[in-house]
DNA sequence: TTGTAAGCGTTATCAC
DNA sequence: GTGATAACGCTTACAA
């Protein structure tokens, strides 16, 4: 069943059906009532190949993230998807895993496939090197890019963040209010948000008159499990801290384990801090204390100044929220 | 830049061109090469709309879930667009939430989009009333369905699940082999495989001699922390319990909670069990014995009977796999 | 307000 | 092997 079918059953032309199916204005009532009518009694669906050809474009955006399934990601994709249908735009996901060449390729093959934009989520996009964000800028000379936790200047980017710098400090600032002396900090990688979040950290630190010469900031990669052991070994390599600030809820998980395990009183005698407010700052008994970076409105801001770049508007190319801190039990 | 501008630049015709590019044997080594150098020069990439009419399909599979944040259905998610990817299919990702009208009318919408299948995720997708799941049979008049961990029977409609009701019944009978007397069950909802659980759970109550007219299986809908209010509300209202099967490691870290606040000792005097084997069963302290449920396998599985499916082969139209118990720290 | 007809960029079916 | 040419089902000037 296509427009030809329709438009004899209807005994209009085809022009005029489309214009039904496109709620063209001028079209008499009279004359969309019986095409709308044809189109029922068939049950018929335009052909979305067809139609795409047509307009060039499927009202599709691509979403590009590492790891759907790590929990932080997940939520974005949730609420990406809810703002791209309430807009009628379906979503096109992609997982790219971390290697950059996967990356590219992957960008690549979403734009092979058309997709009207593209939403690039988490920091992990953003290379150090220019060279290596290059065909970010290229993608972008086609279709409008959205990057949400990570900023890269050029024509048609836009960068939505949180402000990973200040909430470190603002925590860092907390716990040393709260009588840590000798507070680290343990993060997964140091991509853009991860340098932003390192550095609050560190000027908090000298703030409060900590030699910082002295190394007080350690890489965890892996999961949980890993950031405990990796907490044991500091200990026993006899480092002394009296406070984890995690760079995610998960290694934070990992630091309550160390204290329970190590019999510490939490949050008395050891603070730990998360990052995300993720359900895994809650499921940990103390819960953790954490910060809010605003997942959904993040996501709810891209996808609203996506429809603008669609209307020719032209948002911000910088937009950038204040995290929020949530105290819960691991803090004083 | 288009077929026809290859084809002038190559001194071919456009038929060649299309051959080449879809890699068919009738073109010379010579023209062959001739052609793809001009694509090269060209940075040509043909147009995937019109690709799409042509073939009629974009090589694109549609999934639906309720929720992609939720842990479980992430993972899935993740697994499926990895496997997806494999077989250079495109996947286009849709939450429907748990309203039935929604759960329809986004199948809908991925059919009219003419995606080559759809996969659904979890047991929400199919109701008690066959009527209710007419929408779905409809669908597989059109494409290919594949279920995930829910079962219905129909033309052109596979089933991959986990055997969810001897997962329960061992892990219940596992809990009695240690020690339990009168373990509970908590669950959020009763749907396909919420029904198989529960079962699983009861025939292992009912074969240890406990008196099932007695109620011990409880609907908790909502958070951990909600899970936790309620088994404090249980233990309030003089129902005594010593361990708590749960229905997803989500509600077992409520419980796990309950038990450090009501300094019981776990597992020695209350044990409990989780259901998914996901990254809450290791949050918790201690970690909780869960069920892994295997979403890889089950994945991968879906995705291979798919390829099945295109090339008109015909797979079983249901495939179970066991369940594993993942003993850790809240069973003796 | 409606209809005609020319695209859109492929694939696929024929001949040669 | 290769080349015309007709689909594919829609959108959209342009005419009427």
């Amino acid at each position: 069943m296509n427009i030809y079918d329709i438009s004899q059953k209807a005994g209009v032309s085809i022009a005029t059906v489309s214009r039904v199916l496109n709620g063209s204005e001028k079209v008499s009532e009279k004359t969309r009532k019986k095409v709308l009518a044809v189109m029922e009694e068939n049950s018929y669906t335009p052909n979305a190949f067809a139609r795409s050809l047509g307009l060039n474009s499927m009202h599709t955006v691509g979403i590009l993230c590492s790891d759907s399934s790590d929990v932080y990601q997940a939520q974005a994709i949730y609420y990406l998807e809810r703002e791209l249908r309430k807009n009628s735009y379906a979503s096109m996901l992609c997982c790219t895993g971390y290697e950059l060449l996967e990356k590219q390729s992957y960008l690549n093959l979403l734009l092979s496939r058309n997709v009207d934009a593209v939403l690039l989520i988490g920091s992990h996009f953003i290379e150090n090197s220019p060279e290596e964000n290059r065909y970010i800028l290229e993608a972008a000379s086609k279709i409008p890019v959205f990057i949400l936790n990570g900023e890269l200047k050029g024509d048609n980017i836009y960068s939505i963040l949180c402000d990973d710098y200040m909430a470190l400090k603002d925590m860092t600032d907390l716990v040393f209010a709260r009588g840590s002396e000798s507070p680290i900090y343990l993060y997964r990688t140091l991509n853009y948000s991860g340098q932003k979040k390192i550095q609050g950290f560190l000027d908090s630190c000298a703030e409060h008159g900590l030699d910082i010469s002295q190394k007080n900031a350690f890489s965890a990669p892996g999961d949980l499990h890993k950031a405990c052991s990796i907490l044991e070994q500091l200990d026993a390599d006899g480092i002394s801290f009296d406070c984890v600030l995690a760079a995610d809820d998960e290694l934070a998980t990992g630091a309550v384990k160390y204290a329970l395990k190590k019999h510490l009183r939490v949050p008395e005698d050891f603070q730990v801090t998360g990052y995300n407010n993720s359900v895994l700052a809650a499921c940990s008994t103390p819960e953790i204390t954490t910060i809010d970076n605003r997942v959904e409105y993040m996501c709810v801001t891209a996808v609203s100044q996506m429809m603008q770049v669609f209307q020719k508007e032209i948002p911000p190319s910088r937009t950038m929220f204040s995290g929020n801190i949530v105290k819960k039990q691991t803090t004083k």
